[in-house]
DNA sequence: GTCTATATACAGATAGAC
DNA sequence: GTCTATCTGTATATAGAC
């Protein structure tokens, strides 16, 4: 698992930048090439079609969602509540991840989309042992989703109306009474 | 408040229909108008660029979220509940418009945006008096968006991972124990 | 009101120099 | 490995006939 040029990463990194700041649309190669600091070519070279480009960004996601998925897993808060607070409260490289894979998805990308409801399955088994049943588990995912829906709506950095803070705490103390025993 | 011809109500079911079915990138003015079974000049009459196409979903959006509204404020089964069962169970024509904006929204739209910001806003407003406190708002508009994204996922008529029937019931149930005294 | 034809701009991709 | 130059397709928009 050798890790990918600077350049190449650079690329992926503006990339999600513009999905994330101006939307799937603004997204295109020559703005990416430009943010990233290379030419169209440079670009090219590294990933040769628009397609490709995606594939590296949904790639990267993958490996960033098995990361997190390991440290949720290792979570001393308990798995539950310390998933739903990495459900985009930050501004986390995963956050980001997930956040330009869901404009890509929108803009029409069924390899986001399926990337996307894979990842969701991902944490549907993680979750599934430490809630009472299947409805429980529905109630855990919903809220997760639900902040990803917003995160999704405002960019990146923008606070939403999303619980923070505290504020979340008690959100995440509320979930867990009526999904756990 | 007349009525808008039939030409201009089909441009925008079918703009509808390819942003649900396709995605943002799909819902091209050409598209569009082959979809709707008129000419792009034809189109063009009726929406003069993309954005009075956009603003023409919009529109209409907005006037379906009213009326949605005004339904789930008269619920039998109560508010709470009326709302989250409506929160995209099915294929209504506020869940497409609601679907569509999104599309628009995460394609780089900020008025889609700004759009769904505000009918969020307004679906608070309506629930508030009827949940607990603050927390307990957070919780039943998390689901609903939470809903609301999954539908954005999986397009128009696919079921997704989201409880229906007897378990959305159940689910509703959970809610509304977990929000209300 | 609806059409065809066309202008303009930009997206994605290729060729080949350095 | 990165660049410039260029080709091709297509998206938005305009002009003007019917």
């Amino acid at each position: 698992m050798s890790r990918p040029p600077v350049a190449r990463e650079s690329v992926l990194d503006a990339f999600e930048a513009i999905l994330i700041d101006r939307g799937e649309r603004f997204a295109t190669m020559d703005a990416t090439a430009k943010a990233a600091g290379v030419s169209k070519g440079g670009l090219l070279y590294h990933f040769g079609s628009k397609q490709a480009l995606a594939d590296g960004l949904l790639a990267r996601l993958d490996e960033l969602v098995r990361e997190d998925i390991a440290q949720i897993e290792r979570a001393k808060e308990g798995v539950v509540a310390h998933f739903l607070r990495t459900s985009t409260t930050g501004d986390t490289p995963v956050d980001r991840a997930i956040v330009a894979a869901t404009r890509l998805a929108q803009g029409g990308d069924p390899t986001a989309n399926a990337a996307l409801r894979g990842i969701r399955e991902q944490w549907a088994t993680l979750i599934r042992p430490h809630v009472r049943d299947a409805l429980a588990l529905d109630l855990v995912m919903l809220v997760s989703d639900g902040l990803y829906y917003n995160a999704a709506l405002d960019g990146s950095g923008v606070a939403g109306p999303v619980p923070q803070g505290e504020e979340l705490d008690a959100l995440i103390a509320l979930v867990k009474r009526a999904a756990q025993d």
